[in-house]
DNA sequence: TTGAAAGCGGTACCAG
DNA sequence: CTGGTACCGCTTTCAA
């Protein structure tokens, strides 16, 4: 049925690495050029009807798909967006990500995550990655950062979003949440409520934003010359919160109040103290961090400072999306924690001690 | 410093659409030609030492990245896996996909995932993505499939692996979990403690394999004659577990046993029977599948059958990059699920009604 | 409305 | 050890 086609000494489409038609194949079977199917495939109006359908024929005879490479190589925009969590088990980068996922997909766009387990080495590896996959837009939302990031970062001319740990630039974001504010509000209901021995529960203390919280935890608790406090650490997660909350009592030191970092972790004091027999909150109150949706299915359920997340997800996409010229300066983003009280916290026990 | 450099009238590097380097700038930079610097970029061996000093101190002056899909087009193999979920927020999917992640990122894989939320249409989509980005392999971990899709994707000579869903084939291996068993273990467990009175919460009522718990629930609940039982249908989640508590008590049907499709789902079972002040297990039992994590957090921990996840994610990785002979034939791997006993259930209430 | 051809940024083969 | 060069698969002028 096709012409003159033995022309070429090599076999033509035969042992090609990947068994995928090509435009040119299309564009044969079409009796049409390159161009054309192109132009088809791109929804061009200028095709006559009659060839368009020639070529979606030949489309799908030949389960042709376009390369997604090829084509951006060839100077198609991307519409891919990276993000990039430091540990996307924990739901509240995971609200993060389906929040900027779900715009995304309704705008066409696709966002790829990275994890970086709060490895500084991976979030560099990560970060590579998406500039060599040419993204149209990166969001970094970790706890890890090296400053001389920032620099790689702000050499490209990408827009960038941060989570905490940047700062604005040109084409970068940040957005920040006040946590001296979010834990004084904890710190000051806590305190009112009659708490004088307090715990904090951290994660990863080496990294800055939550050595941030810890620090905040502490220069707010100093206010407080009566409270008698103490902080551990252990890997972020409900086993690392039910290991923080045993090293605390094996530290023998018996708190009214366990503030976690997050509600992650808070997960796991939960489930230590009622292992232990320890009523909540008639004993020890507890609060978390991030308001995630599980908080309020616990028992019992849990107080926690509210982030909202979905609306960071949405502005994530708007701001890696928006026309270059809207965040040529660099802004920062300021939220509020805002207490959610629930049924872990309470007064604290009468008889101290 | 450099020499006779302009020769064309188009400014060389200006208004380009990207403000990166190409490795011809590198190129030109280092006074070798870009085979060189190609060869220096993925350590050929063949280098005078001095020469890749040079290409590499351009590399880092010009801030270089290499452009992966012109990497990719011009023949390097992929080292991107693709993986589609039906619900990256429960966390049963999740887990797969992290532990695939992880098998990935030490072998210097990426595993790229795509959310379907149960959508059909969006499978379908997601499917084309991965195809059109080139992805070494395919893992589909989803509820919803259409037959059609198995052609397309059997067309691709591309390693697949189902979960569920598929049923093996060239390059497609499925990985099936035995609903019956787990769903007989559990059934037998309950009426052995007394239950005569069940329901089944699931979600998403419509799709097949999920059906198929349903129908397993249903099949195996008929042996026993003398039992009770009704199912009802919910969004997947802990909000969806609750109003599906919800409604069955709306139903005027007063349960001794809650079999639930997931544990996701399951916790907000529980949260609801808390509200209504119902004792777990001493009025209610419950019981999940999956044991996510989670599980063992809930009060009362939740009594559940596990699915390795864990395990999965590993096989997935192995299968995918598997060398292609490996899976010519195509394979099915049956999984148990195993009951594990916890807080959440327990004998059924003696005054009966 | 359609085709020819010049790249996009690399890789890899072939010479030298 | 290094350079020249033919593509990879697609988009996009520029002409016809």
């Amino acid at each position: 049925m096709d012409p003159k086609s033995s022309h070429a000494p090599t076999s033509d489409d035969d042992r090609s690495r990947s068994r995928v038609a090509t435009l040119q194949q299309v564009a044969r079977l079409a009796r049409v050029s390159t161009a054309t199917v192109s132009r088809v495939l791109n929804n061009s109006p200028r095709v006559r009807e009659e060839t368009r359908r020639r070529v979606l024929r030949a489309v799908r005879q030949l389960h042709y798909l376009p390369n997604y490479h090829a084509r951006l190589l060839a100077g198609a925009k991307t519409r891919t967006l990276g993000m990039i969590v430091s540990n996307i088990e924990n739901p509240f980068f995971l609200d993060i990500f389906c929040a900027t996922e779900a715009r995304a997909q309704q705008a066409g766009y696709e966002v790829v995550v990275e994890n970086t387990n709060y490895d500084r080495q991976r979030l560099l590896e990560s970060v590579r990655s998406m500039l060599a996959r040419r993204v149209a837009g990166l969001a970094i939302i970790v706890s890890e950062i090296d400053p001389q990031l920032f620099e790689e970062l702000s050499q490209q001319n990408l827009p960038v979003v941060f989570y905490d740990v940047g700062r604005p630039g040109p084409n970068m974001t940040n957005i920040r949440v006040r946590y001296e504010k979010g834990m004084q509000r904890v710190l000051e209901y806590l305190y009112a409520l009659g708490h004088r021995r307090m715990a904090f529960v951290g994660h990863h203390a080496s990294l800055s934003p939550l050595q941030e919280r810890r620090r905040t935890f502490l220069q707010m608790v100093r206010r407080y010359p009566d409270v008698e406090h103490v902080t551990v650490t252990q890997a972020d997660g409900p086993a690392g919160g039910r290991a923080a909350m045993n090293q605390l009592l094996a530290m023998g030191f018996r708190p009214t109040a366990v503030v976690c970092v997050n509600d992650f972790m808070a997960i796991g004091v939960l489930r230590e103290l009622r292992d232990r027999g320890i009523q909540v909150p008639e004993e020890v109150s507890v609060t978390g961090f991030d308001n995630i949706a599980l908080a309020e299915f616990l028992n019992p359920s849990l107080t926690t400072l509210n982030i909202p997340r979905r609306r960071i997800g949405h502005m994530v996409f708007e701001l890696l999306t928006a026309p270059p010229e809207h965040l040529s300066m660099g802004q920062e983003i300021v939220i509020e924690p805002e207490l959610v009280v629930r049924e872990s916290t309470g007064p604290a026990p009468q008889r101290a001690l």
